[in-house]
DNA sequence: TTGCCACAAATTTTT
DNA sequence: TTTGTGGCAA
């Protein structure tokens, strides 16, 4: 069997493609491309820009390409590399769209209101700033968690909405929008930026007349594209057609099936917004999948056919059908790693590269018993994203007092590492400096001056401080010149960071001192890039560079097998795939709060882009039981299993599970006394769920509802929930059940020790 | 001021 | 399960 899962070779300027292919290449005004998963869209882009530098002489600075991911833009460069030749490709700007505002932002920063050496704050740092302001405000953290706070915020940014634009309508409203301002102004007197803002600040500037740099932003392309449209949001659409400016060369590609960050404000309308604002834009439809077996392709389709308010498209394949999908049961998520891995070591032994195959899942939480078999199993693997290298803690202070020594007036930065290594500056010393930083409106390296000449901290104090600000002035001048591994390095001997760690002497530290090695090994390669495109390799430009890493990016091309979240997994194809966890309530992720339809909607088409990244083998496990933060849940298989065409995949099961004792067992919770062994009991436990059919799990009578069916199918006893009976509920324990409400989703209501009455779906509950 | 301990809370996906 | 916070003693 072979399967031919490359697009046609010729692909490109020869005119012998398919003709949408060519159509995508050579065509001129706006374009939009629906690109169908493994439709080859990149490829296509590629050829598309290949076509302007080559046939149309268009410079390369001339052509703005956005991908998704650093990782992306830099496989787009090597591709065009490849064909071009030339060294053509550095001088494209190709890359995501946060690293292309940077650098936008370092030619204008004057006019953004930026000095030029400005940082980026991530996540952590804009918590950092939001308790700061909390506290300034006097607001109470509990009430106004800081997260929510940002979140509220972010969500208003990404619509480009300033505290100028907030509207005041719930009744908590008010805080937020003085936290909004306090927020921005911090930021502005850091000389600091968010992910949103830098969007925003080039957006401003792109869209304001009277600015200066407005006609050098528009006119700057001639030639916009734009990867991965469907999860473009608000402001980036913006953007797009701000640069693309009066021209109306733009070429956007995407796949609303494959949206899944509306979470993060991505915009399916803009698709819709596109067509309107380019009225006599060409409209491609790619719908030939180049990539996937034909199983996999059909329970793709499966899956998706299901999603309201999609484009109408079909997507088909010429290959061969392949091995079915297997669909694998797992008794728990012991039992489903090691399924994996064991699955995963016999394709290797078979001469399959680690690299072709991966794992996915739905949350971070699930690979950590992954992992524990991978390694136990001499299996190589690779965690792609999870707890970032970037933010262990001693990374995070090397970078800090890099950040300092660049802008001394971001705060945040100071702050972290005051006191790191301890150097008796503490809680209240820091607290006189904040005050100080606040009357004066000034940062708090400023302010460390000023507050020496007061007597507000006593001499000790003082001295600590005046000797940290000498040092930091020495290493400022420094960085001024100095290249940045020789600042980095000297940063570590010179604050003692080095001879703190090396004095703690556990292996804790150990590894916390290859972390920093490994990070200045980073700051040597940045280097090098840097002279190889001869270029100056600045301190602020690294800083700026590492902040925008995202996941994929850090997945290196060696032998090992990677596991990754389905969102990192995005844009990426292997042979082989295994999705875990399909579960309900894990994928589809069900959180706590009522469970929003268009989310499902997001879920699906999350499950959609995991089952397409497959190309020859798919398989996708669930379990029974699963341990995950820390409780037991008793999962149904996830409802997008049910959605798969038949005859496409096929049903295994583990080793465990086959070796269950009898099925008989009630449908209830199985006491543990009636089985030997713990093992005995949980593959019961297993069992019971697994039997449960489908769709048809509680049967009507009369103010009862059951957890199994009781209209004398052989499927075991019924367990029945009536008033007095006691039911378990994964947050709440265990309760008293009160009364019972019948219909389609029976509702209890049930009395948990410590709270009120509650009402709650009988979904959630399973017997005590 | 520091470091330790106990307790509580949260727990999706990410540039 | 992990992470963070707050209080307390040295």
């Amino acid at each position: 069997m072979t399967l031919s899962h490359e697009p046609p070779a010729d692909l490109g300027l020869d005119g012998l493609n398919p003709p949408q292919i060519e159509a995508v290449v050579h065509a001129h005004g706006p374009l939009i491309v629906f690109a169908g998963a493994g439709s080859g869209k990149t490829r296509v882009i590629t050829y598309r820009i290949a076509n302007l530098l080559a046939t149309h002489r268009v410079p390369p600075y001339r052509i703005l390409a956005v991908t998704f991911t650093n990782k992306a833009a830099q496989e787009m460069r090597d591709r065009l590399e490849t064909i071009m030749g030339g060294g053509i490709a550095r001088d494209l700007w190709v890359g995501t769209f946060h690293s292309m505002c940077v650098r936008l932002l370092r030619v204008h920063h004057e006019l953004a209101g930026l000095g030029r050496n400005f940082v980026i704050y991530d996540t952590a740092d804009q918590k950092a700033v939001m308790k700061r302001v909390l506290k300034e405000l006097r607001i109470d953290e509990k009430r106004y968690p800081p997260q929510k706070v940002l979140a509220r915020i972010g969500k208003e940014k990404q619509e480009a909405r300033g505290p100028e634009d907030f509207e005041v309508n719930h009744y908590f409203d008010d805080v937020i929008l003085r936290c909004f301002k306090a927020y921005e102004r911090h930021l502005q007197a850091a000389n600091a930026v968010d992910f949103s803002d830098l969007l925003l600040r080039v957006l401003r500037l792109a869209e304001d007349p009277e600015c200066p740099a407005y006609d050098d932003l528009r006119s700057r392309f001639s030639h916009v594209l734009v990867d991965e449209f469907q999860d473009v949001n608000q402001v980036q659409y913006r953007l797009v057609r701000a640069l693309a400016g009066e021209g109306d060369n733009i070429c956007v590609v995407g796949d609303d099936d494959q949206c899944i960050y509306q979470w993060r404000g991505a915009d399916i309308r803009n698709i819709r917004g596109f067509t309107r604002d380019f009225p006599n834009a060409k409209l491609v439809k790619l719908e030939q999948n180049y990539r996937s077996s034909g199983n996999i392709v059909s329970a793709a389709l499966g899956v998706i056919r299901h999603s309201a308010d999609r484009q109408p498209k079909e997507l088909w394949t010429d290959n061969s059908d392949g091995s079915p999908v297997g669909i694998v049961h797992c008794s728990n998520e012991r039992d489903e790693a090691a399924w994996v891995v064991d699955q995963l070591k016999r394709r290797i032994a078979n001469g399959i590269s680690p690299r072709d195959l991966a794992v996915f899942y739905r949350v971070h939480a699930q690979s950590r018993v992954l992992e524990d078999v991978m390694r136990h199993e001499n299996v190589p693997y690779q965690i792609v994203g999870g707890q970032k290298f970037f933010d262990r803690s001693e990374v995070k202070d090397l970078l800090s007092y890099l950040r300092v020594l660049v802008n001394p007036q971001s705060d945040v930065d100071l702050f972290r590492i005051i006191n790191v290594p301890a150097r008796k500056i503490g809680k209240k010393t820091i607290d006189a400096l904040l005050a100080m930083a606040n009357e004066n409106r000034c940062s708090a390296q400023e302010s460390i001056v000023a507050l020496c000449g007061t007597d507000r901290v006593g001499t000790a104090a003082k001295r600590a401080l005046r000797s940290l600000d000498e040092l930091l002035q020495e290493l400022m001048v420094m960085a001024e010149t100095a290249p940045p591994l020789e600042v980095a390095e000297a940063v570590l001997e010179r604050t003692g960071y080095s001879a703190w760690l090396e004095k703690q002497d556990t292996a804790e530290a150990d590894a916390r001192v290859d972390n920093l090695r490994e990070l200045l090994g980073s700051i040597t390669e940045f280097e090098e890039e840097q002279a190889d495109a001869g270029e100056i390799a600045t301190l602020s430009d690294y800083l700026a560079r590492i902040s925008l890493i995202s996941d994929v990016d850090t997945m290196q091309d060696v032998a090992r097998v990677p596991m990754m979240t389905v969102h990192a997994a995005k844009g990426l194809e292997f042979d082989g795939v295994f999705i875990t966890g399909m579960e309900e309530r894990l994928f589809p992720l069900r959180g706590g709060d009522p469970g929003e339809e268009d989310q499902l909607e997001e879920e699906r088409r999350l499950a959609y882009v995991a089952i397409t990244r497959g190309r020859k083998e798919l398989f996708i496990t669930h379990t029974n039981m699963r341990m995950i933060y820390g409780q037991t849940r008793y999962n149904q298989p996830s409802r997008f299993l049910l959605e798969l065409p038949h005859g496409t995949h096929q049903a295994m099961q583990t080793e465990a599970l086959s070796q269950l004792p009898t099925p008989r067992a009630a449908w209830g919770k199985p006491r543990m006394d009636r089985f030997q062994t713990h093992g005995e009991f949980e593959a019961a436990a297993a069992r019971q769920a697994s039997l449960r059919p489908q769709g048809e799990r509680y049967i009507e009578t009369e103010g009862e509802a059951g957890f199994g069916g009781d209209d004398g199918d052989d499927m075991g006893e019924t367990v029945v929930i009536r008033p007095g009976a006691r039911v378990r509920h994964p947050k709440f324990g265990v309760g008293v059940v009160r009364a019972v409400n019948m219909g389609q989703d029976p509702v209890i209501t049930v009395k948990f020790a410590g709270w009120a009455p509650k009402r709650i779906k009988l979904s959630f509950l399973s017997m005590a």
